[in-house]
DNA sequence: GCCAAATCGTTAATATGTTAGCAGAAGTGC
DNA sequence: GCACTTCTGCTAACATATTAACGATTTGGC
């Protein structure tokens, strides 16, 4: 006879939840590629276009500020900013007052083509909104927010901190 | 006296839709940000993952199979492939048929490494229900779900097209 | 059977993401 | 005033994303 422990769950191997960072990634990726062609006319990158757009919206802000709102790490930003500068699209000026800071801004010759690529997102998305129905994008942005909101407040603790089988972990 | 053209709408500057991609970025991120330490432990990429657990769920694929379900492209995959070889994560075989095409199948030092991984994806999944409310979990899900397949079967006409100001535009 | 077109994986060039670490500058406590 | 810590932006090393283009097939039309 099978002994009592027959019922205890065996370590599976199936996993049960779908891979939620791979569907975000689906879906980023997919609205993306409606708007991908207005970038590339204008010969700006995705990231680019993030800095631009929010530089345009919030005004001259540090480094660290575009860091934070566009999600774009500090080394990546380096290198971007590098370009957008080397290429007039931000102008960097040293703070007076702390050595260590930066003030980024637009350049007369990129805001004048932010004006131009505004007019084509902004109806880009209202094609999108026409096509799919307004109230998907709605309900999207509101899903998404009240989710993105609740993974930041709460306290998630780590499948690392539990006990791991002895022997299975890579760690050295 | 103002003309009566007072109230046509001026080329506005201002964009009046959030930056979608960018929200779907963050989402993402910052749910990734509660798994990377489990692959950081293991020694994989996120991407490595992705082909890592698609092989585990689906068996040997073809690199366009991979490429499609993991949303990776052509030219990222065959370097991503060609690393997981070198380090024996994945082996390839070419096909007896067809020459041109491969199969990609896990080895079985992965396939120990995944079945190592796959109890603590779980648990952090867990983690992040308890932690937000698996109804959150379950609403993302859905929504992300029907929207990308809205946004997939919609025909999305580009803005590209329609007349835009000449002069306004960077192509040569 | 043969040639043009489509397929599959790949390389090349450039731009970013990730992680670790570092240098200069500014705040802090004593 | 000085050691200590924090902050800000940066470099370095590596892995990926994007776009264009290519080489080796395979397929389709005729």
């Amino acid at each position: 006879m099978k002994a009592v422990a027959a019922v205890a769950p065996l370590p599976e191997t199936t996993l049960r939840h779908r891979n939620l960072p791979l569907l975000l990634l689906e879906a980023r990726e997919e609205i993306l590629s409606h708007f991908r062609g207005i970038l590339n006319r204008f010969g700006v990158t995705e990231q680019q276009w993030r800095i631009l757009r929010v530089l345009h919206e919030r005004g001259d802000l540090e480094p660290w500020q575009i860091a934070d709102a566009c999600r774009i790490s500090s080394p990546s930003l380096a290198g971007i900013l590098a370009r957008m500068d080397a290429t007039g699209m931000v102008r960097r000026r040293q703070s007076a007052v702390d050595q260590r800071r930066q003030t980024v801004s637009l350049t007369p010759a990129s805001k004048r083509q932010v004006a131009a690529m505004v007019p084509l997102v902004e109806r880009q998305y209202r094609l999108l909104e026409d096509a799919v129905g307004e109230d998907t994008i709605a309900a999207l942005y509101a899903v998404v927010d009240t989710a993105l909101e609740r993974v930041r407040k709460a306290t998630i603790a780590s499948a690392l901190d539990a006990t791991v089988p002895p022997g299975l972990s890579a760690t050295p």
